[in-house]
DNA sequence: GATGAATGAGTGTTCATTCAT
DNA sequence: GATGAATGAACACTCATTCAT
């Protein structure tokens, strides 16, 4: 009856959510969520501005679609760098964090930006504010295994730490001495158990 | 209807200028670059739409006046903490960036969100590069004066560290543990030299 | 897949454009035309849109056959009114009116909106201008049979005052006294021969 | 100081409302509100489509502009009617409204529409209704005073048939025998108090 | 016959900027 | 120096219509 099949639908409208995603992200991450017009995304995207609106509510229904698919990445990683050994799993952490943020640099951006504006974007709010909370409450636990005194606030500078980096990668790219940092970082830190 | 003197024009000049300059950092501070109009300056300086084109050639040549007018007041601050004692000079230093972050909710919130479009503010990504600089050479010198291995990469993780407390802050507001981190900072950093 | 006859097609296509029609209907009345769309109708259908425009040329063309079906209904009610006495049938008449307008909120003000914008719907006008005239002359018939002086003048006014009773019943709705109304005016229309 | 003064500026203001409501009135009239855009507005009224923005806040809103300009004028006319004899203020009465009919096409088809959209343009229902309650009482007043039986009833009916003939007009324009209509009005209404 | 993805012209609205005075 | 009326390009969003399957 139908000419095309339930799955034939199903994969072009996959195809072309894709297409429009990522010339979204790619967009919203260079020239920012307010500098970025539908029109451009359905120009990078090859496709017409009405079909964008055929499978995004609105602009800021677009931008959630786009969090969300980065927040669902980052939810991967973290369970990759367990070990064992909580200095080692810190290691692996430090290590995982410089190496997204070498890799990607237009997410960075984005989600620094956006930070900007939590209060327009209750969403973010929202995802930011719970990811930052079981961030925190990891790394609390990794440092209180590595005996530091006060793990609480040790956590609270190493989170804090993490996203200055970001900011600075943000705006200086390759400029900014990763490697350096991250021997630094990895020796105040990893080491501790040993020295104690 | 008498003549006015040259100094009298003068005094006009800059008082229109300084309603202006302060609206427009107001403005911007709270709502940001892309979300405040000309229109809501104007209004909010008490002056018309015309007079601010008087005085400033477009919207982004006022942005760059705004953003000028803060770091000559950010340079203020560095010559009045300045202390024979290295460790009492990173002291006041620490100190004053945390007091600044506490009191400057807006002008923050300003600069890290011009920080995330530095491809589009060429000016503020030249100062930014500029004030970095100094920055750091002035972080070098105290550190190495405090007997830090490497001075370098210290004041590099220093300096990020900052920029990272600016995002923190500007995100949780009165939540973030200002007081505890300051503490531990100051710990880690200036009692450097007594235990060495 | 056995080959389906005539006789089936002909039954879904009738089935199709009926749904199709039904809901047009239900839409164009309680929205109005411009704030219904084709999708909406669609839906609320059952159908797909590429359906809509299998049976239906345009937009316009709907509306033209929702409204066209609306007359033969109208043509319908005017036969079972007949009567041998002019003023039973004349009180018929009016009584149908009023009746049919407490009943049909929606395609009363349907048609209503439709009068004016008969500039546009050309196919409305050529309808209603018809309709009227054969509207007009039952009345001055009958009304000439119950010995009216100016029968054409009163059959006039009395078709005015039915689409003024239109109108304000779609203003109004319960609130407008219809009762009362259709009394006086088959006191002032039916008991005429008696008194001359 | 100022270059242009005070005045000056008003009467350009005020110049340029009243082309742009001449022009929406117009609009309005002939196509209706929604087939209207501002578009077509700015143009029909020789001015950019961001001056009519200026003095409007909205398309509503200048849809409202239009009939509060037009609400005046009615009031203006009921007070030129009123005469002592009311058989004589209601003759004044029905003809006045028979002239406005044939004189104002486009408020009449404006208004008119409208009334088909009293859900969704609360200022209009608001208005409406209290100007019908005026008319109402105006109406049974003068019908008491001329011995009508029911003249609560007789006012609905008296009302109810001149927005009968408004929407006749309005359909038909000069094919609308408004002058035989008239004449049989007058005589079924204003000749009551001799025969009574 | 039936589907719904895709298009593009159009809508109401905003706003940086210009300019006559 | 100062005003604010005026412009026009841009924006987010809608929707009648087409078409490959």
């Amino acid at each position: 009856m139908s000419p095309r099949s339930k799955a034939q639908f199903e994969e072009i409208r996959e195809a072309s959510t894709k297409k429009i995603l990522e010339a979204a992200l790619e967009l919203f991450g260079t020239r920012g969520y307010e500098a970025t017009s539908i029109a451009q995304i359905a120009k990078s995207a090859e496709v017409s501005k009405g079909l964008v609106y055929n499978y995004f509510e609105s602009k800021e229904h677009l931008l959630e679609a786009v969090v969300m698919d980065l927040m669902n990445i980052g939810d991967e990683m973290v369970e990759q760098m367990l070990d064992p050994d909580p200095a080692k799993t810190l290691e692996n952490l430090i290590k995982t964090v410089f190496q997204w943020l070498a890799e990607n640099d237009r997410l960075n951006r984005l989600l620094v930006s956006l930070s900007t504006q939590l209060d327009r974007f209750q969403f973010v709010r929202d995802l930011a504010s719970k990811k930052m909370d079981g961030y925190l409450m990891m790394l609390e636990e990794l440092l209180q295994k590595l005996d530091f005194e006060d793990a609480k606030t040790e956590a609270r500078i190493l989170a804090t730490f993490f996203d200055g980096i970001a900011l600075h990668v943000m705006m200086m790219k390759e400029e900014y001495p990763l490697l350096e940092v991250q021997e630094m970082l990895i020796n105040k830190y990893c080491k501790n158990s040993t020295v104690n």
